[in-house]
DNA sequence: GGGCAACTTGACCGATCGGTAAAGTGAGCC
DNA sequence: GGCTCACTTTACCGATCGGTCAAGTTGCCC
């Protein structure tokens, strides 16, 4: 039935690496359009508007980050080094954006909720949702490394939380600052958070 | 010589509280002239653009605010006691504008960072400046806690940006969450950051 | 009280905004 | 092999964007 076409996947690229690095008000759909080499016509077949396009891009980049994000989150990977491995992801994506773009990006569903919060109810969900992903794997985490006794904290559920912040933080100075290296604090900050056991933590 | 106008300050309060509540992609001149009650004409009498009447508007609300800031931030209040009061009054100020406008508005300056760090340079460079502001107090106030022994860091610059961190973490997790109660999370996190003596703290 | 400069007014600009419509095209299924 | 329907194409819409301009008007200073 019908053709078949591989411009949906296009636009939600295009639209992701475009609000990414730029914002979601400073990329227009023509832009979105443009570079994924698709008619506008064709964009409004697959979306119903701009805002539906980024919460599918923000929900496509998801489905494609998680494969990574259970890896590194994997119960079988020690509590804390689940948290010091994606402290240096987090540097290291963020490095490599700055190397290819000239910028620090920060977090995409960060931007997003900071931006419209206010103004989209479907952003804001879609990037709550985001967060409420992430306290998951936090969370969890803490759980696990008080436990084992190698984090002390009373109520997993805020330390997770708290940390999170300190994500949200970071990559923020971040990309104010324009520099990456502004992420290797992070690290230390989470450790303290947590209490993470010195002796322990160096292991990792 | 010549008349004299309002219009400035009144197109920098307008563009202040409209960017805010909603952000600076969401506002246009006219929204602001029509707030303001100022002929776009008047507009560009006194800004050569937008993002020049942004980043003023940023600078007057900082030398609005600094004078409470100092207060909080006096040399002669005890150190964890600034930190306390500057968590109670971050709450408090976002409990307010969630009453008013029903959004959690988050913090201007780094609303601002996030949309535009990557597309415009001057308004980039302004909310660098005013991180720094911040940590300048954040870092005094950690030095002050470390020497009367209230608090225990290594790097207090270090831990200032930690700090910051939460701060703006926090603060964006109650504007996605448009949640004012998320930021009651701030203090304890803060505490933990620089190990704050418990007995001493409890008497703040 | 006159002159000058600061400010106001309102119409206007081309470009671009998000979104629409309708005719056309081609791949897959029977 | 032809029908059908998913997709493409292109031209178009009214509204709004940031910004301009030239002719006023009004207060301050001498």
């Amino acid at each position: 039935m019908g053709r078949t076409s591989d411009a949906r996947e296009k636009l939600l690229n295009a639209a992701l690496d475009l609000i990414w690095t730029s914002s979601y008000g400073g990329v227009s759909v023509d832009d979105i359009c443009e570079r994924a080499g698709v008619n506008k016509g064709s964009f409004y077949h697959f979306f119903p508007s701009k805002s539906d396009l980024a919460v599918a891009a923000y929900e496509t980049h998801w489905q494609t980050a998680r494969p990574d994000l259970d890896r590194i989150f994997a119960p079988d990977v020690p509590p804390w080094d689940r948290l010091h491995q994606c402290c240096v992801r987090l540097h290291e994506a963020q490095r490599q954006k700055f190397q290819e773009y000239g910028f620090v990006v920060g977090c995409p569903y960060a931007n997003a909720g900071s931006e419209l919060a206010t103004q989209d109810p479907k952003i804001r969900a879609k990037a709550q949702e985001m967060r409420d992903r992430w306290l998951h794997y936090l969370a969890q985490t803490i759980r696990d490394g008080v436990e084992v006794g190698v984090m002390d904290v009373e109520a997993p559920d805020s330390a997770a939380q708290q940390v999170y912040s300190c994500f949200l933080g970071t990559l923020l100075q971040a990309k104010i600052l324009n520099d990456p290296a502004i992420l290797l604090q992070l690290e230390p900050a989470v450790r303290r958070l947590l209490q993470v056991r010195e002796t322990l933590a160096a292991v990792a």
